[in-house]
RNA sequence: CGCGGAGUGGAGCAGUUGGUAGCUCGUCGGGCUCAUAACCCGGAGGCCGUGUGGUUCAAGUCCCACCUCCGCAA
């Protein structure tokens, strides 16, 4: 079978490895133009490019899929299957048609929950004890095609996005695997997306201004949020100097007397805010990325004492 | 030429207007304690990113070049 693959960064380059360790007969992939990207501006490709690259497959890297150009190019790659992960572009009726199998999709989420582009980051913001890769017929909505497999992924309460990120890519390259036989077996069953009773719920990309943590929340909801955006985009807070402080890893701690929130209540072996409507939580910081440094535990960046007892972060 | 921060003993930092290199933690040894991420005493450990550069009586501290790391932004 020819397949073609679509896909741009490194959840898709796993989904693209094990695709091509299976042994599968992939043709020829597909992925967004090198992007200058990183200090400098460096022109810089994509993960699977990179994997593609590695493999020797043909890499096509279109400006656009409208138009005769791309139709042309699909004409003499002549797929049968087109795989997509996380492309990071629509893909036309005509593409869509195109091959004999259709397009697939890897999705990272049980469908009809979080359609869209940050799946996983917004089921572990939610607090959800799990989530799941869901393969499914693409057709021209946003990840509202027919479900063909799915495979739940449980979120632990010491996940964060890396985890998750990393578990849900494996089972997305094991789970395609699944639908690939299922295709060639003709076992394949479409299902479609079952919308009725609860509605299908809309994973936005991750807004710079939501990483703002407001200390008026709830612990466990900043916890939530402190790991699903970590370790990136990462979420942060202000010093009073005004300068940044992002959160790497944090934990719930137990609550303690109302006061002001915000307020550093302890600065000893990880920083201890005051948190929740209320400021009687507790979240407890344990690891953090000051601006213009690297990655350290709480511990090391209070030995700085850039931040100490009594601050208020906002 | 996108903007910016930083390279000082294992870690995180401070080093004033240039003139013996310090702090917190860790580490090693000893002590105290029922006990401790507690406390006390003592020790080891630094060619201060590189340059057989410049200025100076004297440079971690000023100037120059280079290397490396990092944050923002994308």
């Amino acid at each position: 079978m020819k397949i073609l693959f679509m896909g741009t960064p490194d959840f898709a380059a796993v989904a693209l490895s094990a695709i091509c360790d299976a042994g599968e007969n992939v043709i020829g992939v597909i992925t967004l133009p090198d992007r200058p990207v990183g200090r400098g501006y460096k022109l810089t490709p994509s993960a699977v490019k990179v994997c593609a690259l590695e493999r020797n497959i043909p890499v096509y890297q279109p400006t656009t899929l409208k138009g005769e150009e791309f139709a042309a190019l699909l004409d003499s790659i002549a797929p049968e299957l087109i795989i997509v992960a996380a492309y990071g572009k629509i893909l036309p009726k005509n593409v869509l048609d195109y091959p004999k199998y259709g397009c697939i999709n890897i999705h990272g989420s049980l469908l009809p929950e979080y359609r869209g582009a940050a799946p996983m980051q917004r089921a572990i913001i939610d607090g959800k004890p799990f989530t799941g890769i869901t393969t499914m017929m693409m057709d021209v909505g946003l990840d509202t095609g027919d479900i063909l497999l799915t495979e739940r992924v449980d979120i632990l309460p010491e996940d964060n996005f890396e985890t998750i990120h990393d578990k849900m890519a494996a089972v997305g390259g094991s789970l395609m695997l699944k639908t690939i036989d299922a295709i060639r077996a003709g076992t394949l069953v479409r299902i479609p997306q079952d919308t009725t009773g609860i509605e299908p719920t809309y994973a936005a990309k991750i807004e710079k201004a939501e990483c703002l943590i407001n200390f008026a929340l709830d612990a466990n909801t900043i916890h939530n949020k402190i790991r699903g955006l970590s370790p990136f985009p990462l979420s942060y807070a202000r010093m009073p100097d005004g300068k940044m402080l992002k959160f790497v890893a944090s934990r719930v701690a137990p609550s303690g007397e109302p006061t002001e929130i915000g307020k550093v209540v302890s600065a000893d072996r990880s920083i201890i805010i005051a948190c929740g409507e209320d400021g009687q939580d507790r979240i407890e910081i344990t690891r953090v990325l000051p601006e213009g440094k690297g990655r350290m535990d709480a511990a090391d960046f209070l030995r700085g004492r850039k931040l100490v007892l009594g601050d208020i972060l906002s």
